[in-house]
DNA sequence: TTGTAGGCGTTATCAA
DNA sequence: TTGATAACGCCTACAA
């Protein structure tokens, strides 16, 4: 069935336009090099054939792709969705291109594919988060594969990150919910085992919890994947005790998402009989009901900045490198005052 | 900066193993062709230089990839996250890898990204819906390049799909709501100008609006891009008239999550003052309060029997290839009866 | 401004 | 079971 049929490539252009496959390959990389004359013919030609460069030869014989890897946690909610928007909308500008991968939150599935999308020349990477296996740090130097970090932040690091505060800002949320009278408070926590993110959240709830006095052996903490359903499931588990919380914070906005509407299901009135935050402010965050009070990332800048400095260590140019952004707190509907 | 690192290559670990670069490349392809003892050497060779295989000279050499390209509309909104994660896992079983790129509803930027992935070797692509330019489908005819289309169905067409029929979904589901009593219907369409999805489902309705009766200068239609912000503004323009609907229908989850969200910020209250419909039942549909009435759609199914109808178009075998798949109406809150 | 020719890292076809 | 060696399609000194 498959006829292998007859793909065009630079020779069959250079014989069309009777010239060399050299003054092809300078028409289509470096225009300025060849007289407009011969350029007018070889685009006709690769015109006239519908000749398109093979990449793989390409990147094997120029020793560069032009092509950025990135590689998230997961595609199935939208908390990465916005920021590598905009870090492809920037990287397309400058004419690099994206490929992205998921990791399932494996670290050894991540690994996988940093090799793998190293082996197809990346010529840089974008990667979540900073807590990974030090060999994997030491392949990328080994390789020289200019690496960014985003989503955290770690300005003492090695690392070029470009990301926020995780432990800070879900500090200053804390505070702000023990301010407002919650002494009551139970924690939906993210799976923290090989995700900073998550512990740096949940380490950030108690060092406020603790810098009021209190005790972490009284704040109550259960870890569960990122999705509305385990929140969901959590919100029941967390309500079956005999002081219940006047407060539950999840580690992000899905986990809250899936508190909120089962407890409403279960006919709890949020933010009446018990408050709800999340972390992240995505789209959702908006939408459930009562909306969220929630930490607010900047995904959309966060994705820019990131693509702006993996590009500048690429191209070995001076420029911004790490970064830290600042987040806010997006007071909602889903917090009550005591 | 960039020192440029050695990176090992067959050849150094043919020499450290003492032995041919044919030899090695069989170790790490075809392992059954070579002696065990020289298998152990080699790999600890491979092992001791920390080699890894070149993608690109790889792909060059063997004519194929392993990889099959993806080119979804839009990665914002959840709508082909889920299926899309299927989709990479059953490849990923048969040893395939996926790339994927988004075409941001553009069909320009869709031809040009079909152009790249199939530069970059793919061996099949996936594609959402079937309304394209038809030199896209030459290029692609021309290219033997095996390609399926997922999300929609046109079981009369030439090409491979593997979808639902949208139409009659949505056709289904406004007959639903006409003898649920509704008689003052309002819709917000998805763009349906180059996406088919958009204008089946639009057609839908107005196939049931007829077929009751009805004429279509009374069905007022609005179209607007798949976002929550522009569900709630369009919500805002049609409740502005003498008569208002009683329900509005929407061509997406996405709008109609938008559309509750302001109906009950105008101090609407949904279904009482309005009823609300979506369509895909993504994740969204099940969190918005009130709870989206919408049509089901077997996102994961969907996503798999695609990936096994282009790997058997691939690799030339026998077996299934287009397929339409059953949706439902699912019924919530959001839609009541008159 | 253009052409020649070597090399990029694999795989695959032959022989040995 | 192994080893030479010719592709694969393109880029890039270097020469002309």
């Amino acid at each position: 069935m498959h006829e292998t049929p007859h793909i065009p490539t630079l020779d069959d252009v250079a014989k069309v336009a009777a010239v060399s496959t050299a003054t092809v390959s300078r028409c289509l990389n470096e225009k300025q090099k060849v007289s407009a004359k011969t350029l007018a013919k070889v685009l006709e030609a690769v015109e006239s054939l519908g000749y398109t460069p093979n990449f793989n030869a390409r990147a094997m014989a120029a020793k560069q792709s032009r092509t950025i890897g990135a590689i998230i946690p997961t595609m199935e909610n939208a908390i990465f969705a916005r920021g590598l928007q905009a870090f492809q909308e920037t990287l397309l500008e400058q004419r690099y291109n994206l490929l992205v991968s998921s990791s399932a939150y494996q670290p050894k599935l991540e690994a996988q594919q940093i090799r793998e999308l190293v082996a197809r020349g990346a010529d840089g990477l974008l990667l979540i988060g900073y807590e990974r296996d030090e060999a994997v740090y030491d392949y990328l130097a080994r390789r020289g594969i200019p690496t960014v970090l985003a989503w955290a932040s770690k300005p003492d690091s090695r690392h070029v990150s470009v990301g926020f505060d995780n432990r800070a800002a879900m500090r200053q949320l804390t505070d702000r919910v023990i301010e407002m009278g919650h002494r009551q408070l139970a924690v939906i926590s993210g799976i923290v085992d090989g995700n900073d993110r998550a512990a740096e959240r949940l380490a950030g709830i108690q060092d406020s919890w603790q810098a009021h006095g209190f005790h972490l052996d009284d704040l109550p903490v259960i870890q569960r994947p990122y999705e509305t359903k385990s929140g969901a499931a959590a919100f029941e588990e967390l309500v079956q005790v005999d002081v219940k919380p006047t407060v539950i914070m999840c580690g992000n906005d899905v986990l809250a998402a899936g508190v909120v509407s089962r407890a409403r299901d279960l006919g709890f009135s949020v933010p009446d009989d018990i408050s709800v935050t999340g972390f992240d402010d995505i789209e959702l965050a908006k939408h459930v009901y009562p909306a969220l009070t929630t930490v607010h990332v900047p995904h959309r800048k966060m994705g820019r900045i990131a693509a702006d400095s993996l590009i500048n260590l690429i191209e070995d140019r001076e420029g911004e490198v790490s970064q830290q952004l600042d987040v806010f707190i997006q007071m909602r509907a889903s917090l009550k005052q005591l």
